[in-house]
DNA sequence: ATTTATAACGAAAACGTTACCGGGAACGTT
DNA sequence: AACGTTCCCGGTAACGTTTTCGTTATAAAT
């Protein structure tokens, strides 16, 4: 048998002789309750452990504190830094979080955003499928709660996104690779042109002709899951070529250690013969040897960060902001692209 | 400007001319409605855009169909399987999350179970820190609000707990061991005695005695972190002994792979020499070289289940239920323990 | 002495929903 | 014809909180 007695105000009211609302305004530290009744009240709900009925509470204000999220997959690492900086973030705002997963599918992201409007929370933290297309009811959505892109944005939706600078991250990454003398950088992306590969492809194109090197058609893959299974496979593909890259940039870190794979298989000497770049900075990135270069993305800023802003759009009744904050990365240089 | 009309039940039963109280039973296709009135509500909301305010329904009806989820720590490829079940569970089950992480802090982790039961959740999943010695205020709070604790666990709070069957599984993997040809296995496990970690412990002792193995106290090595870096300082002290151990188990993959860096840093041959084994076939295991043998823990599986136990007490009202649910593991053989 | 201002509290409404109680109409049973 | 039953619906209260308005008592100002 579970104890069910949960204490309302009006218990404290009928225990101290006051009324409800005297004793609601004392503990919400109210001017016109005189201090001595204030400390009366206060000690005593402590006394009793008296908490708030927060259903009542949001239920009047309309207000639930409560935001939601909505990832492609948090079994991600870098998903799950995220995730950390949000709940962390809100935390200490007075905010809880309702996590949920859109397993890369649009229709379910659809769903689940409906999901989250229907039950009134305060304001909603997007990170976007990959395949997303038609934007219409998301838009739709951020018109009647705030909203917040994070990481995975869309041009065409506006409202506030919080990314890394994918293309400066890209082009200094890159140009880390025409330093140390390479020449001929292959790249492999994704297929579908979400915003993060495309970013990095024109980081990539832009540190090549900074440089003055060649753009070569064959150096330029794609695919569509961009996963450790493709990057073997793609190696082989550059491998094939009459003229070899001396390195490769992969847009995540999973394809570049499919990549390292190959190239050990085939005793290829990394860095000296093919270099290897990747991005995120996994933990996967440190196990492989020769260990990753790879860009860092602060998961937990970037998590933080969007809480951050959601909240400010929430505080700000009615008033739809709209700017993009980009969170600086930094390379990580170790063996696969350095000899030390 | 932000959108703001929300339709109520009011709305709807003005324009259908029909009561409040009738609309409401309609929705909910209470029999005292007959079916012609139902479909000219249902059909009239729909068309309306109308969703019940969940605030409200929640207020009345004290049940928030929302359920807590404490876990040590969200960046964690495990962990981060068992949420996605938890996710999908209590999604189906119409049920919302709220995560929340401890980041092994027992204080942090009271402070977080109180937070939810002041929220209001219907029911609450918890992963337990290693670090939890004071479990008077978890059992407290078991009495009056649906528990259920999963993976990491204690015998000494008496609620239901969704465990994996650690011993046998650990029994089972260091019998492939000893049938490989190791009779020398060392163990590494955790200074403080975590569930986990004593059971693992256990079933290492139940394999060896199985088999009439001595019991060598020099091979039984344990720490406080039991990561990556200590799987690498713990093997040079293994490696330092008289009479080196022929195989390695420890009860996480990350100090696996510890152990494995060290050995190829000194050549010693992986299986041959000594064959390293895991424990939860995290992401690393494959990228490591050799391929870590290791205990696959179905975490989505454990999620569920958790989820559909508490919902099963939420559901049953006052009853406290306490039994514990061993979630069968198998064992994934890879090259560090067995030669292709 | 009368009005005015202020401080400190109480009463009651309101938020949206559902459950309980009740009531009229239609029908069947004695 | 009188009564019971069933069907379908409306009215109202209640959940716990905050807020608006009102009230009383005291002090200050006229």
């Amino acid at each position: 048998m579970r104890k069910k007695t949960t204490i309302t105000l009006k218990h404290l009211a009928e225990d101290l002789n006051l009324s409800v609302s005297t004793v609601s305004r004392a503990l919400n530290n109210h001017q016109d309750i005189r201090p001595a009744t204030k400390e009366l009240v206060c000690s005593y709900a402590k006394k009793m452990n008296y908490f708030p009925n927060l259903f009542a509470k949001g239920f009047r204000s309309q207000k639930t504190h409560i935001i939601g999220l909505i990832v492609p997959q948090i079994s991600n690492y870098f998903t799950s830094t995220v995730i950390e900086g949000v709940l962390q973030e809100a935390e200490e705002k007075g905010y809880r979080v309702i996590v949920s997963e859109s397993k890369n599918c649009p229709d379910k992201q659809e769903e689940l955003i409906q999901m989250m409007r229907q039950f009134g929370v305060d304001g909603l933290l997007l990170s976007l499928t990959r395949k997303t297309k038609n934007v219409q009811n998301i838009i739709a959505a951020a018109e009647r709660i705030p909203l917040v892109l994070l990481d995975k944005v869309s041009n065409k939706i506006p409202c506030t996104h919080i990314i890394i600078n994918e293309e400066q991250a890209a082009f200094e990454a890159v140009e880390h690779l025409i330093h140390t003398g390479k020449k001929n950088i292959a790249i492999i992306k994704e297929t579908e042109k979400s915003f993060n590969s495309e970013m990095r492809y024109t980081g990539y194109l832009k540190a090549l002709k900074k440089h003055n090197l060649p753009i070569n058609e064959q150096y330029i893959l794609s695919t569509e899951d961009i996963s450790l299974q493709h990057g073997q496979r793609l190696a082989y593909q550059l491998l094939s070529l009459q003229k070899r890259p001396d390195a490769v940039f992969t847009i995540t870190d999973d394809c570049a250690i499919g990549v390292i794979k190959t190239l050990k298989k085939l005793q290829i000497k990394i860095p000296d013969d093919i270099a290897v770049l990747g991005f995120s900075n996994s933990l996967n990135s440190t196990i492989i040897s020769p260990k990753l270069t790879t860009v860092d993305q602060p998961g937990q800023k970037i998590g933080a960060t969007s809480v951050k802003y959601l909240i400010e759009e929430i505080d700000n009744e009615n008033q739809v902001i709209s700017k993009t904050v980009e969170i600086k990365t930094h390379l990580v240089v170790r063996g696969s692209t350095l000899k030390l």
